[in-house]
DNA sequence: TATTGACCTCAAGTTGGCTTGAACTTTTAG
DNA sequence: CTAAAAGTTCAAGCCAACTTGAGGTCAATA
């Protein structure tokens, strides 16, 4: 068993692509040796990384919220199991949130369905300030007065 | 009461920049009359569609998707509230699911923590299957043996 | 009447998270 | 030994959903 794997290892083992993993590791948010050859040679515990990277993502955070997290993790020593709990614990939070936003939206719709309105000013769909998505540009807040 | 309503009066009303607004318009999800001098001029009612329009996108649907709902609606009349009703039907699954992927995500989240493993071949955590990203394009599967 | 400000079109730019391609080197299998 | 597979860098491309800018027209107000 070998300590260090070849970038296409990685690859197959954590189902990200390599030009992905280059691209993390040109952000900043996993790192490897080199080979002699220049050939990239990773330290099996870049597979945890990898693991909360994915993970996190399906949380809908940005590689640089990502990065930020990954960044309190300790150097000083290969990070623990209790290392990364810490980390974790955010994330249930995060999912929390995220289920009660949902649900105070199914509420809503449910009312608006009901009501039949859509239109409405007085109907509370328009303007649920939950700040739902985390992608896109344009403004997205519904204003008074249909 | 005017009938027709200036891009800047929906736009106002709306929330919505008035280059979105074109955008849309130009992507077939709003359509309005010209007056004389080539402004846009839009009935009262897309006001509805921009409801729908804004509620969906918080939902993760693509413009794309939002476009097919809306072409259901009849042409033959302005859309009733229950025209909306029958679209919005749909919203209350959408979120629905969205709730039990994020509630099936935060149990194995919890389980992960307790088991303080983020790394073991026993971890289901690596490979959800719940497709809840909608963006992006790289593979997401975590597989085996890490 | 003049000047703002609202509107128009069309093309190009932006952001995030990558992927793809070119041009080249290194490693591995037969 | 040679061919194929795997690796490298760097620049450019892609997608969605817009925004921005240039260059020009139209409308409302003093």
């Amino acid at each position: 068993m070998e300590t260090t794997l070849t970038i296409n290892q990685i690859s197959r083992r954590s189902g990200i692509a390599s030009s992905a993993l280059r691209y993390y590791e040109e952000r900043g948010l996993i790192s490897s040796e080199r080979a002699g050859s220049g050939h990239r040679r990773f330290p099996r515990h870049v597979l945890r990384r990898l693991a909360f990277i994915s993970f996190a993502q399906t949380l809908g955070m940005t590689l640089e919220e990502i990065k930020t997290e990954l960044d309190k993790l300790p150097t000083d020593h290969v990070p623990t199991g209790d290392d990364w709990a810490v980390l974790s614990e955010k994330w249930t939070h995060r999912v929390d949130e995220q289920i009660s936003q949902l649900q105070r939206l199914r509420k809503t719709l449910t009312a608006c369905i009901g009501c039949g309105c859509l239109s409405l000013k007085s109907c509370k769909m328009f303007n649920p300030k939950d700040e739902l998505r985390q992608r896109g540009t344009g403004p997205r807040k519904w204003i008074e007065d249909i």
